[in-house]
DNA sequence: CCTCGCAAAGTTGGATCCATCGTTGGACGC
DNA sequence: GCGTCCAACGATGGATCCAACTTTGCGAGG
């Protein structure tokens, strides 16, 4: 939506030192469980610490990182307990979503989610999976077109900004890395939209609802297992 | 819970110093719009304008104050639409939080539910309707922890920490001022908290939820009401 | 060889400094 | 008398400084 600073004279540097810190947490670029040096940040932005210490206060109120008093920032580290607890509250504010949107589908709206299907289908199989750091897939991408959509259609701002904050208190969207890893995720999380795409157009807010939350919730399982995994990983070494 | 500095060593300035801010704004102390000067606070709590800074950043990425670059921080004036937009969100949350409580319900927790509903009863006719600023009244007590009570209830922290983000969003708590100021919304109040024991203690899971959603929709248009009616009286002088 | 302790290095966090920008009040000109 | 311009004041925001704390590495002692 809106850039960084092009907009309107109103620049905010700590504003998008705190997107840009995000961006490489949400990405990989720096993993989970990493210190976040304030000197270190402030060097590579070319700025000094003073921004960098409210910027990272912004992401400690949205739950992303965490601010040990004395002993520095690092990023959180979500316990599959807390994954499966967030998705289900997404998933019962997706499928609200969802449900508004059938009061406002239009054919249009329609086509541009069919759009994303589109891009699913054709990367099914990815031709290089990128590794953790790399830019977004153009899977990723659709997916989170997909749902963004959605919550556009749902007209709610607080609603869609309620679904982004929980979505951006754990690193690596879901799509992200879950959806590449298995082709039988892929088709399954096709599917699933398919089937929302097909209640919207049907027109049926329960079932629509229905869809969304059980994708929402499958997704979350899915995001779930994947961070079982990696701690398992991460404490064999 | 947690008091202020006293628990591990754990002390956190710029915390508290957010805590401390928030509070003076729910509380009305600060009124809505005010500008918040970091010189003024800084002297008023006996420290430098760094920490205020940083408390300000956290209150921002919550949504109560608005930091205009440059020109300094104002405690957001809500728009009716957007209280609304707030309690449809938070009234699908609480009745989530509802249902999932008649799974764990107990009857311990009923009781001090129903204790709830004593204190709103007892004070069906307040004493003196403290003005904004002054200390929280018995009523609002009650009222938080009836709904914080099945918060814990429904045993998933990201959903209360949800539903809490959101309520923080807004000055003054719902109940604090609608409540008091009309004795038919008080009892309506205790009527509908009623309704959601007796539905809980039923364990009419899909009742207690559809009971719940609607006790806070009702409580959300009114407080939609009263932020209608303040900013016409604001504009008037 | 392991453990405890201490000293040095590195980091955080509050205070302070200063350039820049926004605001306000008054004087000048129309 | 009214609108405009300009200067002084006030506030914000980034940079810097320094004290306090945490961590680490080395050495002495058991």
């Amino acid at each position: 939506m809106d850039s960084d600073a092009t907009s309107l004279g109103r620049s905010a540097l700590v504003d998008e030192t705190a997107n840009a810190i995000r961006a490489r947490i949400m990405s990989g670029e720096i993993p989970i469980g990493a210190q976040l040096r304030q000197a270190e940040l402030a060097a590579q932005l070319g700025i000094s610490r003073t921004p960098i210490r409210e910027a990272l206060r912004q992401l400690q109120a949205g739950g992303l990182i965490e601010v040990l008093p004395r002993r520095g920032a690092v990023v959180r580290v979500p316990s599959p307990w807390e994954v499966r607890e967030a998705y289900e509250v997404r998933a019962e504010l997706e499928g609200l979503a969802c449900e508004r949107a059938v009061r406002r589908v239009t054919r249009t709206l329609l086509d541009e989610l069919r759009q994303t299907s589109e891009v699913l289908r054709a990367n099914e199989r990815p031709p290089a999976p990128p590794g953790p750091g790399g830019p977004v897939s153009p899977t990723t991408i659709a997916n989170d077109r997909f749902h963004t959509l959605i919550h556009e259609m749902a007209g709610n701002e607080r609603l869609a900004r309620t679904i982004r904050d929980i979505n951006e208190a754990f690193p690596r969207n879901v799509s992200a890395l879950v959806l590449q890893d298995d082709p039988r995720h892929r088709a399954d999380n096709l599917a699933e939209h398919e089937r929302i795409v097909a209640a919207l157009e049907a027109e049926d807010a329960k079932l629509a609802r229905r869809e969304m939350r059980d994708h929402v919730l499958a997704a979350g399982e899915q995001l779930a297992r994947w961070y079982e995994r990696r701690t398992a990983t991460v404490f064999r070494g």
